[in-house]
DNA sequence: GGAGGCCGATACCGCGCAGGTATGGGTGCA
DNA sequence: TGCACCCATACCTGCGCGGTATCGGCCTCC
């Protein structure tokens, strides 16, 4: 008797996780089996055997499809996590690999947010004697944390309480309110101070839409946001207004006000990264990040 | 293009990795091959077409083993995460199913410690109206953010700074000192206090050895830490000395002298959960012991 | 109410690969 | 120098994964 007696046995594959996944985003095993480029019935069948094996139904089927039920949604969000952590496995082992020639890391950032902190970090850190290379990864907001979990990233910079940083470590940059930002001649831009509904509401000044993970975006009145400085374009013509960390205010320009929003939660700017890197480059980054 | 264009591709199978992560642990394939209860070559074989897919050399091969290289480090830890995540989603998963009966969470805590804690915890949560079962699961120190991690229990009572909490989410219960347990007769049990350095090097009075995760006991002179009762007996009898969080005063009876010990790392009791633990079981636990 | 369309499930088949046995090649030690 | 102990290679076999063809249920729409 070692280490390893008990054994419940570790017996789903990575191959039929994805299977699953992808059977349970499409609802449907035909277009899931074509995004898997396989045919339908061995999908079928490796569900099939996925649930037999687990002891559980994992969907229902019905005429329109199949519908996770609840032990389906309790594995799909749990097998999400695994399979972002091989994929993670899998990355960072290359990545070692690839780094015993050069040792570099990844950060990852919001575009265009944060651009001051992030300056002074990489200027803070490349001071150091032993800086390695840091390749800087401007993505879309929100998925910083996705780059993170799946090995794409070694730091990452998010916004609480936007960004999901549960699972990593990290250390917290700066506090900051919010502000509503509109046209400099609105009625409201005089104000003090105004409440996030009353921002929300303003007459013929709809808020731009953000964008969801996979890059569409919900109905509503307002602009679908993309790039920031297309969008203080718009709110300078009138037609929206926007609520940002009060570091924004740095980047304005004229034709624009500014009002201190009451009742928005607090922004903090974190430096995240997975528990237990190794990495010196992540070491160095949030030493240098926790001196700033 | 829905949202799945990119795909880096997740090749590791969770076989392969239980593989490596057994040649990594021996050291050498045979055993390996054995504790897998399969034949040497295969495994060999596996083995290598994994270093082959990943591009990477994760062994070196020595006339007396493996030895692992950099990125196999970087495998065998990040590798370990994965295949607790994936153990963990099926657990949960089964249990999801099998909870559609009857609803139950499991807490794990560390025998024989914060009884106290957990007693009134579990009053608390039970007071609830809408409180599940709450199946309570003592294990060997160490071992309850391991249980966590791999889906066994649904909630733990850990204890920083010993245990790892990080990649849950928390909630602070108690902060403690820590004080020396020594014999009441003894020169040093009328001190006000003492250091850890002092306490570690008492003549005649070793500090009772710790278990390893796997079981396994240190080398030393102090007897091995297995029953708290015993080990206290022990105190007793003049053959250790014993360093704990205070609360532990309350369970001790005569013939036993306490010193604070002044530089010893503040003990914080907290409950731990899984992020994104859908659990109600957990959400009540959580919320019972936030009123504590 | 029956025909057709759209589901997923089943039947059957072939091939690839995981796993077995036997053996080779390299290194350290008596 | 021979042996013991590693891991790798060669070769074979059987299981299971993935393919095509088809079935059975349900809804829809003439």
């Amino acid at each position: 008797m070692g280490a390893g007696q008990r054994r419940t046995l570790v017996v789903v594959e990575t191959r039929e996780l994805r299977y699953f996944v992808a059977v349970a985003e499409e609802s449907h095993v035909g277009r899931a089996a074509e995004r898997l480029g396989m045919a339908q019935p061995p999908l079928s069948r490796a569900i099939a055997a996925l649930e037999r094996r687990l002891g559980a139904a994992l969907f229902t089927r019905t005429p329109q499809g199949m519908v996770l039920t609840g032990p389906g949604e309790t594995l799909l969000r749990e097998g999400r996590v695994a399979l972002a952590a091989i994929e993670a496995a899998e990355r960072r082992t290359r990545r070692t690999a690839a780094s015993a020639t050069r040792a570099s890391v990844v950060l990852t950032a919001k575009a265009g947010a944060s651009s001051e902190i992030m300056a002074k970090l990489l200027d803070a850190y490349a001071a150091e004697p032993d800086a390695v290379d840091v390749e800087v990864v401007l993505s879309p907001p929100g998925h910083q944390a996705l780059m993170l979990r799946d090995g794409r990233a070694d730091v990452a910079i998010l916004h609480r309480p936007f960004d999901d940083t549960s699972g990593f470590d990290v250390d917290e940059l700066v506090v900051e309110d919010q502000v509503l930002i509109l046209p400099a001649g609105h009625p409201a831009s005089t104000r003090e101070s105004i409440t996030f509904d009353e921002a929300r509401t303003l007459p013929d000044l709809p808020l731009p839409r953000w964008p969801h993970l996979d890059g569409t975006y919900p109905d509503g009145p307002g602009p679908e946001l993309r790039d920031l400085t297309q969008v203080l374009q718009l709110v300078r013509l009138g037609r929206t207004a926007l609520v940002l960390p009060e570091s924004a205010r740095a980047n304005l320009r004229d034709g624009l006000a500014v009002v201190p929003v009451l009742d928005a939660p607090r922004v903090t700017t974190v430096i995240a990264w997975p528990p237990h890197s190794t990495s010196v480059g992540v070491a160095g980054l949030v030493r240098a990040a926790s001196r700033l």
